[in-house]
DNA sequence: TTGGTCATGTAATACGTTACATGATTTC
DNA sequence: GAAATCATGTAACGTATTACATGACCAA
């Protein structure tokens, strides 16, 4: 029995968009782009190194067209393997929720050393930047419903994960601002 | 004029630490691990060099006290211009949110890949992991009530953040697994 | 005697961002 | 003529994690 190689969750993002229409690494940066902005991102530097990675290790074959002008166009397809090591990962349990580092509330934490003011406008900003990404999530929303294939619905669950998440911490900004300004 | 270096977040978590009692690298991974824990981490492989960092760069000073068996003890008190970028830190605007990478949502946007027992028993397992994280809160909570300084009620808001963040989060996983249940 | 707490530190590795380089086609 | 889109890729750098090494004291 073959032991599958662990890939981080970077890899295994590839992975599982190599199973929609997107084949490119360009078409792959522009799905997370678009998609999945709301808790994913990804950038040219990890997306062309993994697709070598994985085409290197067999999960995925790479097939390439030379086109008149245009540059080549590496179009990437998983493998049984790719899709093994796909499905294996996506049915591992998930070990930890883990910390996601937050500027504002580190700084508000040292709130004591610094002015009302600047606290005040702190989160007066915060505020605006969640209630500008609800727009986007609202956008996005949009987006994916018309897609309308299989996949849609879980798409939308992730969004309303997104949606809930923002509106508890716009409800926050609030009161807290309420109790500061007293 | 002279003009102060940049330097990450982590640096400046540092800094603001030494503002309060704790004043060696064990004493700050403490403080850190118990108060900070819901949107902070750090390690000592992040600490030791900071502070050799921030005494290079004249932002705190070190004591080192030789005690009679026990291991030197050094302990580092801010500088005026360690308060200095510490201050011009916590009153700069923060740019951008950033977006938070999240693995349960990256395998549940690839559910439809997988089979509804494996999309439910994850998210029943965040369910859980999230409502263990809000026990943590609550003591937490109770920790930092006890030390009743003037920093105390910006450390009370920071967790109000996380208690809400995490009851949204909680919502969401029974919101959606009844409407993948169905 | 085993494990926890106090205490410091480094090296290797892993992960991620940014800036750079290239270049054709299409749209305003 | 300028800007956006499609398209690929690397190198340098910044940041963070993990494993390792050391060692005394104290409590169960």
């Amino acid at each position: 029995m073959v032991t599958l190689k662990n890939y981080n969750h970077t890899t295994y993002s590839i992975l599982g968009i190599l199973t929609t229409e997107c084949r490119t690494g360009y078409a792959i940066k522009q799905l997370i782009d678009e998609s999945l902005s709301h808790f994913w991102k990804i950038s040219y530097g990890q997306i062309y190194p993994t697709l070598k990675l994985i085409v290197q290790d067999g999960l995925a074959e790479v097939h390439t067209s030379t086109q008149k002008g245009k540059p080549d166009r590496n179009e990437y397809f998983l493998t049984p393997k790719g899709r093994d090591a796909l499905k294996t990962w996506l049915e591992e349990p998930v070990e930890q929720i883990p910390v996601e580092r937050n500027e504002i509330l580190l700084k508000l934490f040292f709130g004591s050393y610094q002015s009302k003011e600047s606290t005040i406008s702190l989160i007066k900003e915060y505020k605006q930047k969640l209630e500008a990404r609800y727009e986007t999530y609202k956008n996005i929303e949009h987006t994916i419903s018309t897609y309308n294939n299989d996949a849609s619905l879980y798409w939308l669950f992730t969004l309303d994960y997104g949606k809930r998440i923002t509106i508890a911490a716009i409800e926050w900004c609030t009161s807290t601002l309420n109790q500061i300004s007293v």
